[in-house]
DNA sequence: GCTTGACCTCAACTTAAGTCGAGGTTGTAG
DNA sequence: CTACAACCTCGACTTAAGTTGAGGTCAAGC
């Protein structure tokens, strides 16, 4: 077998802290069996998949969509490059979706705050892509943050 | 006198719930004055301002750094073109930022993640541009939101 | 002049993604 | 075999950006 890992020795050579990690596990991330102590070790491949939630999550996904995805990964067996790459696709599509967006965005920016037009109601900003198009008032859906559904990835 | 506008009546028009209004007065974004029965009353410059709020919220600028940007309107007199371009203008910039690093975070992708080379220690994603370089082990500053000062704009 | 809807304040709750500390156990080096 | 570092669980705390509700007041139409 290879080497199994303690949490501190995960936390170092991840750069993430031991905390995140018991954190990452209760919210089904990442997975570890126990020694007769009840004290954690990891298989090697959870370096990798922590490495995937950092990335992942520098690039605006959720855990709850990072923890979808990775729950499409082989179960059984040890993921495989066709696997990642599987992962990787989808991932890079949606921030292709989000490129655009902001580019939208900035292109509208100059003229919808700086011109003077923006009028709530017909400005394309305040309206990016039709999107909560027509509502009536009240409060709208939190819109912060754009990402999509990507879970299916 | 421009026509006076209760919380209500900004609410319906600005697409914002009663409840962020007020959360918005408490943290400085926007002002009212009361009538005789406590009641808040706003002028019409509030529309711009909350719109410009939603904008920048979409854009990703948190409601603390748009304060910041919109404490530098000019306090007497209603902003004109000008006092709106140049908070446009460090925005727009922000954004150029933020498009580019979301581009350097793409292209890396389908490389680190698909090809297998994720060896956290050297991969160019898990440290893009030479941040978080060497402060060895244990917990890292919350960097999920990439977003720069630009509250000075 | 009263009823009804809009308004007021204040406190508690929400979600995400963790951190921090207390109090107790394990494992390893000397 | 003992000391000490690393581990365990659990609950409370943090920040952002609000929402929800309770308990009470204001204003406008009939």
């Amino acid at each position: 077998m290879a080497k199994e890992l303690t949490v501190g020795q995960v936390a170092v050579r991840s750069g993430v802290a031991v905390s995140a990690l018991h954190f990452y596990e209760t919210k089904g991330l990442i997975q570890s069996h126990r020694t007769g102590g009840n004290q954690r070790r990891y298989g090697g491949d959870v370096l990798r998949r922590v490495a995937i939630i950092k990335v992942a999550q520098e690039v605006g996904i959720s855990l709850a969509e990072i923890r979808a995805a990775l729950a499409s990964l082989p179960d059984g067996r040890t993921p495989n490059r066709d696997d990642w790459n599987a992962l990787s696709q989808g991932w890079a599509a949606d921030l292709d979706r989000r490129i655009l967006q902001l580019q939208k965005l900035r292109d509208g920016l100059t003229d919808c705050i700086g011109c003077g037009c923006l009028s709530i109601d017909r400005c394309k900003l305040r309206n990016p892509g039709d999107r909560l198009a027509e509502e009536g008032p009240g409060p709208r859906r939190l819109v912060v943050a754009p990402s999509r559904n990507l879970a299916g990835a």
